[in-house]
DNA sequence: GAACCATGATTAC
DNA sequence: TAATCCTGGTTCG
């Protein structure tokens, strides 16, 4: 589920159960058999992320680059001390079946491979399975800075400087508001998801050109943005709706009743009834409230 | 079991 | 703008 704050919540988790750790890395798939033998054996220092991209640093100076693209996934398992370390918490087992076997007592490493798995990250007490991304590669420092240079602020960066400037600074375009926050150059880590929640909450027009929105709504965005990603990050979900905009304030968010207009196409405006609409803009389906979004 | 769709981005045409 | 990468959940028949 890789918006910016999923693949925060990745490095975190690198750092905390693998950092300091030596790693035993493979690629089962063998896609990535160059890169992981350049790993292998290495311990790994850290992970950290800009926008959806998320960097997992080595000894030695070489640097783990993954881009999840769209259906990539990491998969976590390992014994108590690994569950305790994470900060995502122990694996959650989706799509239990009966028929599975149980979960051995002891933990003796990781599982056969299941499917295409492209890397393999393998410590003394837990192990790490990336699968469907759509970037894995091996770099150096300069190779990384590079790739940080052609990426927008990330909201969820909050040691970097300036970035609430640069973000102005980068939202001068013709290009329409919606478009233009999809556009990891301008802004990192913004999805579709954040993009069209974030936009209704401001009571923004996706299709206006960028360039023509005021400076308080551009801070009003950007802070917006900061907000709701940092919550992301918080919670491991995506929950754009105000309490008061809920059923029942007090009772946990159904998945139901987490987005204002986000696959809501068809259905009420959750504040002023209008009929929520959706356009495929830029090859990406773009939802909007007419009624609170409008001119 | 097939078909379709998705929180993404690059490449080719 | 379309094809591609090629996972996994949901919907269809």
């Amino acid at each position: 589920m890789p918006e910016g704050h999923s693949i925060h919540r990745l490095a975190r988790q690198f750092t905390d159960v693998f950092g300091g750790r030596r790693v035993a890395v493979t690629s089962p798939q063998g896609r990535f058999a160059d890169g992981a033998a350049r790993l292998d054996g290495r311990t790994l220092l850290r992970g950290s992320a800009h926008g959806k991209q998320l960097f997992v640093e080595f000894d030695g100076g070489l640097h783990l680059r993954v881009h999840l693209g769209l259906y990539g996934a990491f998969s976590f398992g390992g014994d108590e001390q690994f569950a305790g370390a994470s900060s995502i918490g122990a694996p959650r087992r989706i799509g239990e079946r009966e028929d599975l076997p149980a979960e051995p007592a002891v933990y003796r490493g990781p599982p056969e491979p299941v499917g295409q798995v492209r890397v393999r990250l393998v410590t003394e007490h837990g192990w790490a399975d990336l699968r469907g991304a759509s970037v894995c590669e091996v770099l150096t420092p300069a190779e990384v800075d590079a790739v940080r240079a052609r990426l927008g602020p990330d909201p969820l960066r909050t040691a970097d400087e300036g970035r609430a400037a640069a973000f102005h600074r980068r939202l001068r375009t013709r290009t329409g508001i919606g478009v233009a926050l999809m556009d990891q150059s301008r802004v990192a880590g913004v999805g579709n998801i954040y993009r069209a929640e974030s936009l209704f909450r401001c009571r923004i027009d996706p299709l206006r050109p960028s360039a023509e929105l005021d400076s308080g709504q551009l801070d009003r965005l950007w802070d917006d943005l900061c907000e709701l990603m940092a919550a992301g990050v918080r919670e491991g979900r995506i929950v754009t709706t105000d309490p008061a905009d809920r059923p029942d304030p007090q009772l946990p968010v159904w998945p139901e009743q987490a987005y204002y207009v986000y696959q809501r196409a068809g259905r009420e405006c959750r504040r002023c009834g209008s009929v929520v609409q959706v356009a495929e803009v830029a090859g990406r389906k773009l939802y909007w409230c007419p009624g609170c979004q409008g001119d």
